[in-house]
DNA sequence: CTTTTAACACCTAGGTGTAAAATT
DNA sequence: AATTTTACACCTAGGTGTTAAAAG
């Protein structure tokens, strides 16, 4: 079972070195280390247990445009629409693997190419020269079946491959609006195969040199 | 006008450091200055014309798996099956830029990773750490519209997107058998869309790193 | 009971040779 | 007349939510 993410996580970067090479990457991390089930009959996910995340090193999911020059990626919105996500803790494809029924938040990181490291193959995040930036509203909640029926209507109106499932007579959903307004996403619906929504928006650092939307 | 190549080449590899990091890349070559025109009543090619090449740098193709360890390569058979050929040569999507009613050859580099150098996204040939492998029987002539119907035959019968013009009750295509047989590959029949097939099975050197077919 | 898997119809995306039209 | 371009039907390849079955 793998899926891509969607929607998925697209960010503009300011302050780069025009003519520096820099690698661009996402992970996936655990935003606390509680399970969660989602209650219908109030619309919210409730803690359901606990689990361990701590011995688990994410996976890293570089950009297939790196590497590139500063001057390259600022001009450009950076998309990242073809991450897969799998719950297959033995998966051998390099996707980024989480845990049903988890709460876990996206990070972008931009990292300076150093002809000390070899970062043709990056595995794991160098010790410098990384600068790693997270939004409050792209968490999300993993699942394998839907649990809310919004996250639907969103997912079947906005993602083409779901075209098939469009009722064309019906009104748009109402996170859809939120999709729209820059420069802040929905609470974002993600997983294998979709979420729950139960995240709030946030606001941004006043100054970042990574903002989401677009 | 992009097209694939079809049939693709590939190689297999010996002889590398098992930990050692290698590139793996492929461009095409002019064989000759000539143009050439297809008799149709003698089924072959004659020249018709001279071409300078002698200002263009040939592009490389980069294969997707790089760069990966010497052990790895030579565990598999390296398949170059995504290479785009055009004949646009303004072309600004990294495509390999041929000119249609000439000879070429492809070649097959491979490159040892080397800290000295950023190979990290590779444009040109290192002047170093760089072996270079051609086949005789993987010259092609280029075309747009198709001059020789042994070479349409087969290109419907092997390639996969071309299997709605397939006749069901007709003989495999002439060429076909060479295809099958080992390590030789069929006079390639390439281009932008495809094209003839006039040159003549070659023989290897004794012990190449590189082997064609497979 | 909750959660996951697998097969499915329905899409997007893109690689074929064809044939007619356009270009040279 | 020779060569190239374009629109096209037909295919491969793969991303959707759905649904029923399986697993826990």
């Amino acid at each position: 079972a793998r899926r891509r993410m969607f929607p998925s996580v697209r960010v503009k970067v300011k302050g780069l070195e025009p003519l520096q090479q820099y690698y661009i990457a996402i992970d996936v991390v655990p935003v606390d280390s509680k399970r969660y089930r989602y209650v219908y009959h109030s619309s919210q996910w409730m803690v359901a247990g606990n689990t361990d995340h701590s011995c688990i090193t994410p996976r890293l999911y570089i950009h297939p445009d790196s590497p590139c020059s500063g001057e390259t990626w600022m001009r450009q919105i950076i998309s990242f629409d073809r991450v897969k996500l799998t719950n297959n803790e033995m998966d051998d494809k390099g996707h980024i693997i989480l845990q049903s029924m988890h709460k876990y938040k996206p990070r972008v990181h931009v990292i300076a190419q150093d002809s000390r490291f070899d970062l043709a193959q990056i595995q794991s995040l160098p010790a410098e020269g990384v600068q790693t930036f997270s939004f409050q509203e792209t968490e999300f909640t993993t699942v394998t079946a839907y649990q809310n029926q919004q996250i639907t209507k969103l997912k079947i109106d906005r993602n083409p491959f779901a075209k098939g499932f469009r009722d064309p007579g019906r009104n748009r959903g109402v996170l859809d609006g939120l999709l729209d307004s820059y420069p802040w996403r929905p609470p974002l619906a993600l997983d294998f195969k979709a979420f729950g929504a139960d995240s709030q928006g946030g606001s941004s650092s006043s100054s970042p040199v990574a903002s989401s939307g677009g």
